[in-house]
DNA sequence: CCAACGTCCTGCGTGC
DNA sequence: TGCACGCAGGACGTTG
């Protein structure tokens, strides 16, 4: 599941991969991945046709690939989204929703098996819809103790919160790029209980939860991201971040502080992961 | 306005 | 052995 550390990592493989490459046709293999606009087979090969990708960047897990034009692809990996990088004779993957091919024989596949992710096309100066309501990027040198305000309090009312903290840090209009992973490993890092609610926590909590949000998420960046099972770079290969994780995936388990048993609870419809000694 | 829940989708693991 | 079922989850739409 391609959370922001994992969605870095594909950009940046994509820069390389991409950038500057003479766009000979594109295909859309799977029309329903296309949202917003009633593009058609034919429509979507002539906006990417004889163009060349001239940027790649990240918001939040949405990819954006700026055409030499001034148009733009977003793409959202959802679950099982991935981009593969393939050569001219090789055999179509399972699961192929579109594809990009260039003037040197090669092609960039997007494979998504459960089709949860989502492309967009914009043309020329349009607002980009789906990023506009993002919140910051934890990455982002404005991220601080203070952007978790939000936790504790929403931007008109005074009544304070009562959603769980887990379910507010995957909230993507909240801050922008963490899912059910991170949150679990940010929350342990933190020493924070994920059913905690936001509007309990101190300003001493949300000092030390931003903190662990941005020393997770480095760190997994450093390791090329998190494979469970479907997420794979851009050349195939895992991430190794799985290794690293301290509570998510491993109810039962000792926690590597303590010695006491990891819990797996349901949030907000989702599991979570803690020590409920370490985490309060 | 806010929160909770159902929906989409496929592959895999479990139990009978 | 084979089949039915439950589970996994990001974002969005609907409901309370």
């Amino acid at each position: 599941m391609p959370e922001l550390p994992e969605v870095e990592t594909i950009v940046c493989e994509l820069r390389a991969q991409c950038l500057g490459r003479s766009i000979t046709s594109a295909e859309l293999l799977r029309g329903d991945m296309l949202k917003r606009t009633a593009d058609t087979f034919d429509s979507f090969a002539a906006f990417f046709m004889g163009r060349f990708f001239q940027g790649i960047d990240r918001t939040g897990k949405f990819i954006t690939f700026h055409l030499d034009n001034g148009n733009k692809l977003i793409a959202h990996l959802g679950m099982t989204g991935k981009f593969i990088s393939a050569k001219n004779g090789d055999p179509d993957p399972a699961h192929l929703c579109s594809r990009y091919r260039f003037a040197d024989g090669g092609w960039l596949g997007h494979v998504d098996i459960r089709r949860f992710g989502r492309l967009e096309l914009y043309r020329s100066d349009e607002e980009i819809e789906s990023l506009k309501g993002l919140g910051i990027d934890p990455l982002s040198s404005q991220f601080e103790a203070d952007s978790l305000l939000k936790f504790v309090h929403s931007p008109g009312g005074n009544k304070r919160r009562t959603r769980a903290v887990h379910t507010l840090l995957m909230d993507q209009s909240l801050i922008a790029g963490i899912g059910n992973i991170y949150a679990s490993e940010a929350l342990y890092l933190a020493g924070i209980r994920p059913s905690r609610h936001g509007g309990k926590l101190t300003k001493r909590d949300r000092e030390r939860l931003a903190e662990a949000v941005v020393q997770v998420l480095r760190a997994s960046i450093r390791a090329c991201g998190t494979t469970i099972s479907d997420y794979r770079r851009v050349d195939d290969k895992p991430g190794s971040f799985k290794e690293m994780l301290a509570v998510y995936g491993r109810p039962g388990e000792p926690c590597q502080a303590c010695g006491s048993e990891i819990k797996k609870v349901k949030i907000g419809g989702r599991s979570a992961f803690y020590c409920g000694k370490c985490q309060r």
